[in-house]
DNA sequence: ACTCGGTCCTGAAGGC
DNA sequence: TGCCTTCAGGACCGAG
């Protein structure tokens, strides 16, 4: 389940990997991701460079040399497997990047090859992600990103502004910063960890979160997405997690499909529930979040 | 304008 | 053992 951190582990894996370097082949196997690929999606791509990766919300945008930026996210099961020609940095950890040609799996919808014979290859087996094209100078406007609220992670996103998000918000704190339109990034893991960290409950009318609770919440917020991504990059140097794996941070998680089992919380004498909100699991302690 | 539930997809896991 | 059902999830879409 790529979120935020995932996302952003995969961008830099690829940032390594083909930054700079030009596309030489593309081949698209399977057309029909979420949405259909863009018309002409091959010859867009190939003879174009790549000029850096970048992140925004949960999509990755590569940008190319042609004026187009290649728009890509990964749903909830897409992965990246980069591999290299050269049998010397091939990480060896992962089957798919073994010696010898890589084996094609029935899930591998797009390869991308570059000039140097690095190839990203695109699997997702649900097919919930997507991947587009359109003029760099539109992104911003673009239908994906135009209503995205602020990057969790950037200075400018604080207590205020977070604040000002929730207080018109009749919905429940958790489905609120699900919203892409308040904060862009979160999932549903890392909505239920922040919350937990903030020992505020997901029940909670996002409402009653601005102020005094908001200035409690952002910090979370930010913690726990920093620590998952540096479990992500801790593991980078390899290229082992440009897979969108969760990396070692899965083993931290606090309330995160842990129905049934203590809290981690130090003195606190109660068992991690599960509720559904707006059709998601929640995980949280009803003792220490309020 | 805002909120909610249904939808897409398929592999994994649980039930009988 | 094996079939069947259910669940997971991000983002969009339509209904209320």
């Amino acid at each position: 389940m790529p979120e935020l951190p995932e996302v952003e582990t995969v961008c830099r894996g690829l940032e390594a990997a083909l930054a700079g370097k030009r596309i030489t082949r593309v081949i698209a196997r399977r057309p029909d991701l979420r949405i259909p690929l863009p018309e002409g999606f091959g010859q867009r791509l190939t003879g174009a460079r790549i000029t850096h990766f970048s992140r925004r919300a949960k999509y990755i945008l590569a940008a190319l040399s042609t004026g187009e930026t290649l728009i890509i996210h990964l749903g909830m099961s897409g992965r990246v497997l980069i591999s290299h020609n050269c049998a010397k940095t091939r990480p060896g950890a992962f089957h798919h990047t073994q010696h010898g040609p890589a084996k094609t799996d029935k899930h591998d919808h797009v390869v991308i090859e570059a000039e140097d014979g690095t190839t990203a290859t695109y699997n997702d087996h649900r097919r919930f992600g997507l991947m587009d094209l359109a003029a760099t100078n539109e992104i911003a406007s673009h239908k994906f990103f135009k209503g995205l609220g602020p990057e969790p992670l950037d200075a400018g996103f604080d207590a205020a502004t977070l604040s000002a998000a929730l207080k018109s918000k009749n919905t429940p704190i958790k489905s609120a910063l699900l919203d892409q339109r308040v904060v862009a990034g979160l999932g549903n893991i890392y909505v239920c960890e922040a919350l937990y960290r903030a020992g505020i409950s997901p029940k909670r009318r996002a409402s009653t979160i601005a102020g005094a609770r908001a200035v409690r919440l952002l910090p979370e917020i930010k913690a726990v997405l920093r620590e998952a991504i540096k479990a992500g990059g801790s593991t980078l140097r390899d290229f082992a997690h440009a897979d969108g794996e969760l990396g070692y941070f899965q083993h931290k998680f606090r309330v995160y499909d842990r129905e049934g089992e203590p809290c981690r919380t130090k003195g606190c004498k109660g068992t991690i529930r599960r509720i559904v909100q707006a059709g998601r699991s929640t995980f949280f302690c009803s003792q220490c979040q309020r």
